[in-house]
DNA sequence: ATTACTAACCAAAGCGCTTTGAATAGGCAA
DNA sequence: TTGCCTATTCAAAGCGCTTTGGTTAGTAAT
């Protein structure tokens, strides 16, 4: 069924047919229900290709996944915010078109996404502190969205991002109001931004107390399970180990828990601990009260939101930013011994934009 | 740069200039010289969304990833799937489309995407033991590959699988033959083919080992960690708990090990535990030995060649169906006592075709 | 020299949409 | 009645490619 059959089936031309069904005023009310209701009964879809040939205009969104030996995009996290930004796309009529790309061929991949016009934008996910994407971006004209910040950035971009550095502020100070002197941190990569934020979080809050940051507690890297296990372990079994544990991602958590248990302790009493949880469909913080006590912020929210950002950019052509800040929300679990009375200053939980 | 410009600079047709581009046999060797090397230095690329609407192909394939409220694809199995397939496609040139869709508009997402020529063709995850997505494909003539199989269909068509009866069958003998008698499962969602494959393979170990399956030592759900800590529980904590664990993937594995812990029991001794092992990126089974014993098979690979075979599907045209069978490989860890006297007879581990 | 091919190239017709520039008809003031 | 507006509608020209159906010139066969 083609936009000319129908239109003969009709008795109108394609031009009236057009653009009835795509709202536009110049045709009679009368017209456009007639129109409307025959393509639906019909079953009329236009041809997406040809569309875009015409309009130059993709109704597809692209995700550039960098891919290197070393740092691998395609984790849980990532799966998460690609679902909920997926479900974004579906609702909008857009589509999602996934480059997996070796990190040499990133700016290339973006170029060509562009110029081919296969999407009318792009998220950015993963930034680093210095994130050569986003003026690649800006120089080609493409509408994108960061999720996350880069911040050896200072130019004007759209970004969503949760507020890493407060949500491990809060946790550090929580843990050092309750009396905890030694806490170790298992972080991500700290080139990527997300990360190095958090650290700073962590490194700040113990500025305010008072309390030198002891870098042998300190462990980065990528955010698997045996990571949490292994730096947790060596921690351990130092000579002065750590009496609580803050931990950027649930897998590692898993991994710094099983070193617990090896060690003979009992977590949550000998041995605090506090995560970052992404809320991962696959990987919940389940139990009631929670098992870990955490700083929450769903990544599936996020994608979702992204997603809903970007598009209304693309909609909008104009190239104001849009940025917005979420707060993590703080979880008591049982990772942790008593917290509460060591009161933290009032927050804003709320989602809110800066 | 369109194809007429580069023409009229070429001082040749457009006609010309496609044919020599696409390789067609009616240009002369020195003319196809001449316009590949003008091409290449204007950087010329084809506009595809053009070609598509010229062609009708899309140099595009689908996944479509269905969610509900319980069951979600969105897991972090899923995510290394797709990176391998994604660097297929990347490399051929081929673009990944990704549809989240609701379950109930599964239909009509795959109908929309072959009748608009959004993708010429649709990788299928997760099959269900029923799964009608088969027949839809066949009935409207989508050229698609199924990762896994669907045991209740009968009909002929293209998959790659993992022979998950055979790995949990040689699994499970193994214990049984190292004298286990009380052997818990935790396995996925039995409506999934998958785990209904491995239930059986279990099953069938049993009978010729002539011991009765214990239903209470079979769990099935979504392969979470929470899940596999439950169900580890529940059974570690019953009058008659099993000695060793079949756990069907990393993640309840490693709830189970948890629950182990839990229970002070000392893994790999007075519990053991053979999983199978998709040789997740974040998940990896790290130590050497390595932490537990495996069936191990990269679901990373699975997802590599299933976009290769669909790919040579695509392009051949023909509808001969391609069935790949590849056997899991057993790894020996720490989580499982002397399993080696216990020999099992001789199997072939290599990936093979059936 | 004529015919018959073949090799190499080209003009033009699509692919299915959007959009520009007109045309038509009806309504209303002059 | 005439003229002007506005509300509708339409024909046709693209968008940038592929492909059909020639045409032309050169070569080989008769």
């Amino acid at each position: 069924m083609t936009l000319r059959e129908l239109a003969d089936l009709l008795g109108l031309s394609q031009t009236t047919v057009s653009r009835a069904l795509n709202g536009y005023p110049e045709v009679s009310e009368s017209t456009r229900k007639r129109v409307v209701a025959r393509a639906k009964a019909l079953n009329y879809r236009p041809n997406p290709n040809a569309t875009r040939l015409a309009t130059g205009r993709s109704q597809a969104v692209g995700h550039v996944i960098p891919i290197t030996s070393k740092n691998e995009m395609v984790n849980p996290i990532f799966s998460d915010f690609l679902a909920g930004a997926g479900e974004t796309y579906a609702r909008e009529g857009y589509q999602l078109v996934l480059n997996v790309v070796r990190e040499s061929h990133m700016e290339d991949a973006y170029r060509s996404l562009v110029e081919q016009g296969t999407v009318d934008g792009v998220v950015v996910q993963g930034p680093r502190m210095e994130e050569p994407r986003i003026a690649l971006l800006q120089q080609i004209g493409l509408p994108f969205l960061v999720h996350g910040r880069a911040t050896g950035e200072d130019t004007e971009y759209s970004w969503l991002d949760v507020d890493n550095h407060c949500a491990f502020e809060r946790a550090t100070a929580l843990l050092l109001s309750a009396g905890q002197r030694r806490i170790g941190l298992i972080n991500g990569q700290e080139h990527l931004d997300f990360a190095f934020r958090r650290r700073c979080g962590y490194n700040s809050a113990h500025r305010s107390h008072s309390v030198e940051v002891d870098t042998a507690l300190c462990y980065s890297d990528e955010m698997t399970e045996y990571f949490g296990y292994e730096s947790a372990r060596r921690m351990l079994q130092s000579d002065q180990p750590p009496t609580a544990f803050l931990v950027s991602s649930m897998l590692p958590a898993i991994g710094a828990r099983r070193a617990v248990g090896e060690f003979g302790l009992q977590f949550g009493k000998d041995i605090w601990m506090i995560i970052f949880d992404d809320n991962l469909s696959y990987l919940k913080n389940s139990g009631s009260p929670p098992t870990f006590t955490a700083m929450k912020s769903s990544v599936r929210d996020a994608g979702r939101r992204c997603a809903e950002i970007l598009l209304q950019l693309i909609r909008s052509g104009s190239s104001k930013p849009i940025q917005e800040r979420w707060q993590a929300q703080l979880v008591m679990g049982t990772s942790t011994g008593d917290l509460v009375s060591a009161k933290e200053p009032d927050h804003d939980h709320a989602n809110l934009t800066r």
